[in-house]
DNA sequence: ATTTGGTTTGACCAAATGGTCAACAAAAGT
DNA sequence: ACTTTTGTTGACCATTTGGTCAAACCAAAT
């Protein structure tokens, strides 16, 4: 039986996303992704041109991801400390599913693969926050400082787990129990940030 | 005229160190190494017998200057807040011109290269702020949180470079500037929360 | 039943790559 | 001077790997 191209494709897109991820671009084998989506190499190459082919279309859906779930800064009516908190704890639930260290890996690999994406109009962040800023609800700081705090709050437990798992002698269940609680930790220190930062540029 | 044996050691060495760094282990190729290195694919062999050999050798020197940064907190007389910053201030500095990337990247492939290392005895971090704590010196907050995070915001900027100069709008030289600051805003903060934790475990 | 057009695959290929080896070169003993 | 040990290398090898292709397969249209 034929299975449903679309079906094939999308079998062909996950199992590429998971050896991808896994062994990263230079570290992956055709073979193994054909194996892993349960066709065969030479069905592989009939649906992608090429490995670079395939990687381009998994890198670039990933990055697609990744920018949507950071957009989602559009104003709402709650107030700043409880929707950076949402914001946080979503982000951070994200990430938990989504090896950022495969786009940093490819991307120091190439770093020409971010010039072929097409400009982002606005950071969401950004703008909810210099709004803030201009009506006065939160003081003058550096938003660049505190956007980098985030990122790195956020993102790096979760690509540094094996080192920090071993150096705070935690074993996989304690981890993720302190990776439970960890996003909230996040959220408070950055509302205790934003209180007390003086103005400043 | 034929080398000093340790002389073409270090050449190779470097060069295996600036090739795996740049292209991790699955991109390195021999003939790369031996390229950089100013000798023929045939010496890198008769100097180490294997590239997972060669590999390995670069991965553990390098786990092994990190740790050595990483244990510099003998107690000495500085106020902590002093030390603190002392510390992030050269730890910084210090992946400036390491690539933590590489070994997060290898560690991902391969997790037993951390097993093959020799337990370590002591973190100074640790200890030092533990010995705060029961003297009463600072709050007794949650020291593995802290940890975290002050890896985290050192670590993270650096491999993470190319997608903050891009979402943040800044050149080089704007963003090497903004590097210059950080790991001041870095010990504000860290100290901040130190500053502000209430006790809790 | 036959044709048609898309899909699938085993077999195969050329290039790349880690590794070997015999021969040679340079030092170091003697 | 000579022998031995240590370095060095071009040529070569076996395997891996991305990619190709002609033949087979299959569902739907005729």
């Amino acid at each position: 039986m034929v299975a449903n191209v679309n079906d094939t494709e999308k079998k062909i897109l996950d199992a590429a996303k998971k050896i991808f991820e896994l062994s990263g671009y230079n570290g992956a084998r055709m073979q193994h992704i054909a194996d892993e989506a349960g066709i065969s190499k030479a069905s592989l190459h009939y649906y992608f041109r090429s490995k670079e082919n395939l990687f381009e279309r998994i890198f670039h859906e990933t990055m697609e991801e990744f920018m949507k779930v950071l957009s989602t800064w559009e104003d709402d009516t709650y107030k700043w400390e409880l929707k950076l908190r949402e914001f946080v704890v979503e982000f951070f639930n994200f990430l938990r599913t989504n090896s950022l260290l495969f786009i940093l890996r490819e991307l120091n690999r190439n770093p020409d693969l971010m010039n072929d994406r097409p400009k982002k109009k606005k950071i969401g962040f950004m703008s909810y926050f210099k709004n803030l800023q201009e009506k006065g609800l939160i003081q003058n700081f550096d938003l660049s400082l505190m956007y980098v705090f985030l990122h790195s709050l956020c993102s790096y437990p979760l690509i540094n787990k094996i080192i920090f798992k071993r150096i705070l002698m935690m074993d996989d269940a304690r981890f993720d129990s302190f990776l439970e609680e960890y996003p909230n930790h996040v959220a408070d220190f950055l509302i205790l940030f934003i209180k007390q930062s003086k103005t400043k540029k």
